[in-house]
DNA sequence: GACCGACCGATTGTCGATAATCGATTGTTG
DNA sequence: CAACAATCGATTATCGACAATCGGTCGGTC
């Protein structure tokens, strides 16, 4: 019921100690058991988990790869903190992909595809219906990374999914008071776009999606830090243009 | 954050032997050393370099991250062999990449910047001129980080910096017999639209550089594909030797 | 003769111990 | 008292050994 779009690899190998403590400390960090920017040492985590120090030490350079701690060498891995207009810089990133992945699949779009999106984003709204947040997040995922995969182009898959823990992980976290209808309602527009197969409507409607999320995440940033050193404005506004 | 000069990781702390055993294998794989989809074998290449399994395994785990290899649970890492339309795919999410990057990067251009920009499409041409290809192809790496770092997005940069070995170093490995001087060529309306700061002119001055780029490489596909495959039989003459 | 399950060699994943390195502290010197 | 070098504890990086797992092979059963 949840997790058919995001990934295909289940149920396989779930004996390797690594992506268990990988998985582990992945979760402990989001439920904020880490402080940011404080240490991970291995040694401890692995006393503490009851393994040896070289599963920790895989488990902290996958984190690394998802860009959740920052490894230096010899002197250990630290939780990273992404700034709120980090976080904006990675949604510019994450919204020219997913422009991209519209681009390449609305061309090749099958039936199948076409289903199955419609189904995820029914999903969501039958979620927000009855309020939970958490089903309307896994279906939200779930809907972007089926639109990504129907471009069909494994390169961009990598990279979106290089880019995908870090900005939704931190998102749902940062922003948790998003009405979930809302959430919902916004890919409307994207699946209207794509039932009448508009490549340029379909890329406009994900900007316009973009450009809300990021609307709504700079008034949470505006909200709690007052004190602007830098200005957020010129990234959170691309001038973002089809040809 | 993070900007000084044009090269940034130089110089300190090379004593880690994982990043050694990465660059060695790195270059073993790009020189052909080891066949398309052969397996590496932890133990042999740690025996081959005089080091423990620890090292060889890490560096693994960076290839992959780089895309070089395909490691799955207990049954080792391969050599991967993106095929010509896999590289093609991997330059069109790179050429968008990097129109973002312009997009970015033009309203918020230093002098600095500019001139940097300037000065190694001038060294591209300089090389051009002495036919050094490996020159060449060095400046014009350089040409396009540097324009990306311009862009000021952290993730951004991580992001191309992840897909950059990729197509780069294979690049210029499946293309040896492009013309340097048409590849320099192809930077001078970049560098003159930069002059005007005219962002939109930028991003189509990259997006032809990039279909010129995949054309001529589509071509060395269509032509390679009749006499098929080149392996290099002996994967058991490894460049490789313990310090 | 074909299908099925138990061994076998090879290789990966994990462990415990050791060497190398970092950051801080302390003692020394002017 | 400030600057600096030697030292120390903590932690990472590496090592060598061992257990777990894979793919294939060999033998048994019908």
């Amino acid at each position: 019921m949840s997790d058919d779009g995001v990934s295909d690899d289940r149920a396989i190998s779930r004996t390797v100690l690594a992506d268990q403590v990988r998985d582990r400390l992945l979760e402990a960090i989001l439920a904020g058991h880490y402080a940011p920017n404080s240490r991970i040492v291995e040694t401890r985590v692995a006393r503490e988990l009851g393994t040896s120090q070289a599963p920790v030490r895989e488990a902290l350079r996958g984190l690394e790869a998802l860009g959740l701690v920052e490894i230096s060498p010899f002197r250990g891995a630290r939780v990273r903190h992404p700034s709120t207009s980090e976080l904006l810089e990675a949604y510019v990133v994450r919204s020219e992909l997913e422009s991209l992945g519209a681009r390449l699949a609305v061309p090749q779009l099958t039936e199948a595809d076409l289903a199955e999106l419609i189904e995820l984003a029914d999903e969501m709204q039958r979620a927000a219906r009855t309020g939970d947040r958490h089903a309307v997040a896994i279906a939200d995922a779930s809907f972007h990374a089926r639109l990504i995969r129907a471009a069909r182009n494994s390169t961009l898959e990598r990279v979106w999914r290089a880019l995908e823990p870090f900005s939704r992980t931190y998102l749902t976290l940062v922003v948790p008071g998003a009405d979930p209808q809302w959430t919902a309602d916004i890919h409307l527009p994207i699946i209207a776009a794509l039932r009448r197969r508009d490549a340029a409507m379909v890329v406009l409607a994900l900007q316009q999606h973009f450009a809300d999320v990021s609307a709504r995440l700079g008034e949470e940033w505006s909200e709690k830090e007052s004190s602007g050193a830098t200005h957020p404005a010129s990234a959170a506004a691309p001038a973002l243009r089809t040809a």
